[in-house]
DNA sequence: TGACGATGAGACGCTGATCGTCATATTGTC
DNA sequence: GACAATATGACGATCAGCGTCTCATCGTCA
């Protein structure tokens, strides 16, 4: 548990919420600057301008400064995806929305193509929906809010966790011809694997049989 | 001396040059990627394909390489610069080619740029034309033909190096605000500066006394 | 074929960098 | 001024990188 979790309870604590969140910022710009493999202890510290010493007090070692690093990166990318849907007045409109923002921001994110480019050996396999960390399929359950405001209740999780696979499957750089930044291209994926499985309330088969 | 300065010389030369070649091009690419402080010989040598011991036979330390690598690219981009004069028709018109085409070169060289976000104090000293080596005076003592074209003979050498230190100053990052990628920026910079310093022959004061 | 030069593979010792832990100093609060 | 929370620099251990070396392999040329 780090300190700050702890704080939180107590009384003081803005400086721990701070110097955390400095580490796990100064984490992510070395992470842009040198790739993972070439991030050191001292460049993090460095960057969160403070001591090693003060960054194992939050964290237990280097990997687990990285860990938290990327986890922060991705939960503020999740952030701005449900954000993008905040609008949509469908849900071929959200998706479409939230794809087309996950390509834009993914494509310009400079730490993401920098590890790619470095080491896509220990991304790659990160990528995937299945790959074993719970990454996506938290970020899938963060995404079901959304899908709740035009699928039924019980279906808006699946539709979620859908999404962000087929999502995931193509923004993988193997299918570099298809470009989900262009908002045409989503429109036209979300037509085809996303809108024809979620029917608005009452689900399909309710309704035909 | 390196091998292939020994091979230049003698008969077989073909793989020496070749892969002293790929080890200067393999030590751009590192320090494209990781910068001079975080750029290991290791690096080199796979990106260069070929082992260590290789590398060392050809130079004596990886601070030879790297300085070697750096000298290599000045060269291009100092071939790119004088190409850029070829077709120029008055010294006007030749210097502010040259001049843009320096900045839009080393605007979007990815290695100088990348040295200066992570290692400014090392490159910045080594960018003024007085900077102890001699990488700008041995520049500006390649663009002396280009100079000689449009001034009288024994003034081209010291047009060459003028312009050069003008070139420099203005494109010091200090002086950022200056864009030199733009051509009518940069031309108004040629008329001030170098223009009227180097008047066609015969020299001005001769004219005028 | 045999000599030769170029290269790769990899072991070596050395040094400095990096790691993770520790005791101590500093800070803010009461 | 005492106390708790926290930062800091020092520490030893370990690791990665450097530069050197030897040996095996390969291709070339006499």
């Amino acid at each position: 548990m780090s300190p700050s979790t702890l704080a939180a309870s107590a009384v003081s604590e803005s400086r721990s919420d701070d110097v955390e969140a400095r580490i796990l910022a100064g984490a992510m710009v070395c992470l842009e600057r040198f790739g993972v493999a070439k991030t050191t202890l001292d460049d993090i510290a460095g960057e969160a301008d403070c001591s090693r010493a003060t960054v194992y007090r939050y964290f237990a070692n280097r990997a687990a400064v990285v860990e938290a690093s990327v986890a922060a990166e991705i939960n503020r990318v999740t952030d701005a995806i449900i954000a993008s849907a905040a609008g949509a007045e469908s849900l071929e409109d959200a998706v479409t929305r939230m794809f087309v923002c996950a390509a834009r921001v993914l494509v310009t994110h400079t730490a993401l193509q920098r590890a790619l480019d470095l080491e896509p050996e220990v991304v790659l396999p990160g990528l995937s929906f299945e790959g074993g960390d719970r990454m996506f399929t938290d970020a899938a359950v963060r995404f079901a809010p959304v899908f709740a405001r035009f699928v039924p209740e019980d279906r808006a999780a699946s539709a979620a966790e859908w999404s962000t696979r087929v999502l995931l499957a193509y923004l993988h750089p193997d299918r570099a011809p298809f470009s989900m930044t262009d908002e045409a291209a989503a429109n036209a994926l979300v037509r085809r694997h996303i809108v024809p499985a979620f029917p608005p309330s009452p689900p399909l088969n309710e309704v035909s049989q």
